[in-house]
DNA sequence: TAGATTGTTAATCGATTAACAATC
DNA sequence: TAGATTGTTAATCGATTAACAATC
């Protein structure tokens, strides 16, 4: 099924997943494509459209079952496991993602740290030791961690990614401010908040 | 000229500006839309339909001088000033941009920072103090700033969101997981670090 | 039943790519 | 001159939207 499927009706899912887990919290239990769309500036065709995609999840007349849509959202993205994460780096930016309390309910657990820093290694950022980058290779191989978050300075960035692709990581997020070169079977996403910045000064007057 | 440039142009060229600063840094003088359609993953014939829109940087035969085209893309762009910045939320992530050192030679310089919290009211960040949330209104209208991050929970954005915009915020990138209600006037970026993994967990077996 | 909303088809819109004349 | 590469046009491709029959 996801070789037919658009990257682009994939990267919205998430924000579907999101607000629908959002408007449960709220204590709503019926929602429908136009109040969805609302919420997300997205219009209900497109929504409905994209659902179609994998299957019909509502009902005429009333609308989805959030719950429901909720659940086969999480089959569909497979995140209705929880994803072991290892993240490179222990910097500021480490830190706070070690300490982040985010992830364990939407899918994924950080699993491990690594860091190349005498000063920091086997050093604890809350319940996590600092490993060696020496150990990286290693530790991921042995627990066949498929994900990794990059937060390394743009040198280092390349290098540690081919590291990680070389013992089986399929998926990264790069907080590094550069693109990575990686073969097609591996998804890259990017953050860079300057990058994201620099597209809206565009617009201000 | 805004009016009539698509949006997902506007999104590119921070990456074209991205790899050119990171070419140059690199020693390189002139370079080809091959050559940086290579490095970022993209058709060479994109890049130069892209930069078009905003006149001709490249001369047939040779390719683009590199000092030139980053000077000319941080004119389009704005960020040949420096903006200042807003930060609200002064938790491990507000703490992190605080320290991070990547924001000024790209455009951008952190102003202030604001929380709620009395325990953190008054300490400093590095060089800042952290002001209380009550006068984030009077400092940032009194400043003209015109960009904020917000970093606090999701709860809490949207009410933070209207308030910012209300003194004169125009460009907000928001790192709380859900997505924002402003008029049009107003430009939103979002960093959501789970979002981007569950747009790779579908592709991952 | 009347009203509401889905899932889907066809039409529209917009973005990407291919190709090439111009020219350095 | 020969080779390389731009800027631009036209063709292709893909995504969004509008509309509506089906039906809860």
């Amino acid at each position: 099924m996801p070789g037919n499927i658009p990257d682009i009706v994939i990267g919205r899912l998430p924000l579907y997943l999101r607000a629908l887990t959002r408007l449960a919290v709220e204590g709503q239990e019926v929602t429908s494509s136009h109040e969805l769309g609302r919420r997300l500036g997205i219009s209900s065709a497109q929504i409905r459209k994209d659902l179609s995609h994998f299957g019909g999840f509502g009902k005429q007349g009333t609308g989805y079952h959030i719950a429901y849509l909720v659940d086969q959202l999480r089959q569909v993205l497979k995140v209705d496991q929880e994803w072991e994460v290892a993240v490179i780096g222990a910097g500021d930016l480490g830190t706070a993602l070690l300490h982040y309390k985010g992830f364990s309910d939407r899918g994924f657990r950080i699993a491990c740290v690594f860091d190349n820093s005498p000063q920091k290694i086997g050093k604890n950022i809350g319940e996590y030791v600092i490993h060696p980058i020496d150990e990286m290779q290693k530790i991921i191989q042995e627990r066949g961690i498929k994900i990794a978050m990059i937060a390394v300075p743009a040198e280092k960035a390349q290098e540690v990614a081919n590291k990680l692709i070389e013992v089986g990581v399929r998926a990264i997020l790069n907080y590094a401010p550069m693109t990575l070169n990686v073969p097609s079977e591996v998804k890259v996403q990017y953050i860079d908040p300057v990058v994201q910045m620099q597209r809206m000064t565009f617009y201000l007057t």
